[in-house]
DNA sequence: TAAATAATTTAGACAAGTCTAAATTATTTT
DNA sequence: AAAATAATTTAGACTTGTCTAAATTATTTA
């Protein structure tokens, strides 16, 4: 079986995977996990032995199929917990993650399968992030990071990558909560903000900083 | 702050220590967390060193205030788990034990709370076993082991001191589920059986190895 | 009460996961 | 393409929790 730090680290690796077809460094998954390049370096020597990923030494790993499938258990299990602590325990959204992060690793898929049932089999979590199915696959969703859009729009609000509280507490006071759909006015070159318009008119700039961590998807 | 293994042994201690005013043998503990004898003392020096145990070196330990209201604290959240395992998630009473006791682990008192307003606040776990309260006080309840009654008479089964499912399902098959109500008709001296009968008649013989791990009060 | 037995503790070792500092390999700069 | 810099790995050590085997202390038996 697989511990809670292999899981972690699995975790890790797949999210840095996603969207990237590159290897995975040492160095990132070492800052994603505030961790020491060292660490790393042994774990990922533990997780190859196990063909979760594929390692190169000096050049990183990349996730396996099998890794990938123990990353997205992990994921769907988060995804629901924070469901279940948002819609039925009113936890608030920037409050939730942590939590999951400690029932994530409850290791029991009947728990996981009667969770979902009682929340009504829920598609998304409250941050707009798909919930992977039983078999592993993840409604992929058209989500697109805000930062790599290229043509004026309108756009509505999907997901976010970074789930820290300080971030989520931002966006909220920005309006900027899954679902909220807005228009992109104007796109400059040089420092990579933006503007854009709500529907109530309202109008706000986004660095580059801001959009990198949400994900969109085109509306109409 | 404590880590899972310390309350484990703490909850362990404490079980050991009720009904019971001698100090806690390291063989006991041994015993009840499928440990050795040597990882035992080991512990205990450090939970001594906390101030969570007194420990006499040859002589067992005493739980300390401080180290019992840790122990009822994770025992309360045990017992909520339960109950949401059980009614709201529709596992059978035999299930929810060994869920639990990863649950339990969980540690926010904000979650805590949030799943107790949510639960209605119960008083008793699906084993009929009290809910410790938030300040770490028990409702004692009247509780007392059917082995060490003397005298006939009817009772209520309340609880169990044994919740492992093979005991659990033992005793469903028996018609035994907290909340029944029985009277005694004989007991034995020699091996320290007793006879019951239901209000519907139907009568079981209960040797003292069932009994000693049944909680009972007197009814009228 | 002395000898035998049982319980407990100590000593030394191991596994998982972590760290720092030093050595090695890649990459970038000039 | 050699030198400088950056990234990665190795070496060795530490912590938590565990174990077995040996030594010590308590208790029981005769």
């Amino acid at each position: 079986m697989t511990t809670s730090t292999e899981e972690n680290y699995l975790k890790a690796i797949y999210h840095l995977s996603t969207g990237n077809q590159n290897s995975v460094l040492t160095s990132a998954i070492a800052g994603s996990l505030s961790t020491s390049a060292a660490s790393v370096t042994d774990m990922i020597k533990k997780l190859s032995e196990k063909n979760m990923v594929e390692y190169e030494r000096y050049h990183g790993v990349k996730i396996t199929r099998k890794g990938e499938k123990v990353a997205l258990s992990i994921i769907r299990r988060h995804r629901l917990w924070e469901v279940f602590l948002m819609d039925t325990l009113k936890f608030k959204w920037d409050e939730v993650h942590d939590l999951a992060e400690e029932l994530e690793h409850v290791s029991s898929d009947e728990l996981t399968k009667r969770l979902d049932a009682f929340l009504g089999f829920p598609k998304f979590d409250p941050h707009g992030d798909p919930i992977p199915d039983t078999n592993g696959k993840v409604h992929s969703n058209g989500q697109v990071l805000l930062s790599e859009i290229t043509k004026k729009g309108k756009y509505i609000l999907s997901g976010v990558n970074d789930h820290s509280p300080s971030f989520l507490q931002y966006l909220e006071k920005k309006g900027l909560i899954p679902g909220s759909t807005f228009s992109i006015v104007e796109m400059d070159e040089f420092d990579n903000s933006m503007q854009i318009i709500f529907s109530n008119k309202k109008s706000i700039f986004i660095s580059k900083e801001v959009s990198k961590n949400l994900l969109v998807r085109s509306h109409e």
